[in-house]
DNA sequence: ACTTACGGTAAGTTAAAACTTACAAAACTG
DNA sequence: CAGTTTTGTAAGTTTTAACTTACCGTAAGT
């Protein structure tokens, strides 16, 4: 799953609110979309952009679809940021050094 | 600072694309600028929004502005995302056993 | 079978954000 | 001191994406 859709599906706010919703367990659209600022259908389409993304899945019980977070996208943006992390502290530290000073010229 | 900034920050690929370059280590703008698809102006502009999430800090040497990764903005993403792993873990557990007929995508 | 509830999708509108060119400020160079 | 280099910012355009209303299909209830 491409962590480039999670980061991006993760970013807008009111889809974010959907995907917190969703940490309290399963539910179904209607109940997700109430309360949010925000119609219907609106949460729907954030829904399958979730989806898309790998952050949740979905299964029909009835004519209700309940939707679930699922760790799959969440573990890929995850992975992405750790995968950085080593040379993001390094190439801050680096700098750290020559921060202060002046630093030397010549390239 | 903000997780919100830095997932917006990040979502766009342009923009990774500048923070990915960054952490071969801090260069000036104009050689961030180069091999990029868009005009330096651009870079310029994401370099801002970077900075404002907290994701990279800049330092001016001599007329050239060096612009180095920053862990912070990382930092709070990757706090944002670890805060839910457990709670992610869970619900899916949860979901998985209701559903035992297809745990895994696929089809 | 008819009716009601639930939710996905299409079409269109509006708001945001990414990009361009043009310009201005600051600092080295000769 | 005049000219060049390097970068940030303003203004304006274009592309993207978020949202709304309207509509259709599917499943359950009577």
């Amino acid at each position: 799953m491409a962590y480039q859709n999670a980061l991006g599906a993760l970013a807008d706010p009111t889809r974010r609110s959907v995907f917190e919703r969703l940490l309290d367990g399963p539910q179904p659209v209607g109940r997700i979309a109430k309360g949010m600022p925000v119609s219907r259908p609106a949460v729907s389409q954030h829904l399958k952009v979730l989806k898309e993304a790998g952050l949740v899945t979905d299964r029909a019980e009835g004519t209700r679809r309940v939707y679930c977070i699922d760790p799959h996208g969440l573990a890929a943006v995850r992975r992405y940021l750790d995968q950085f992390w080593d040379q993001a502290l390094a190439a801050f530290a680096a700098e750290a050094e020559k921060a202060p000073e002046k630093p030397q010229e010549g390239e």
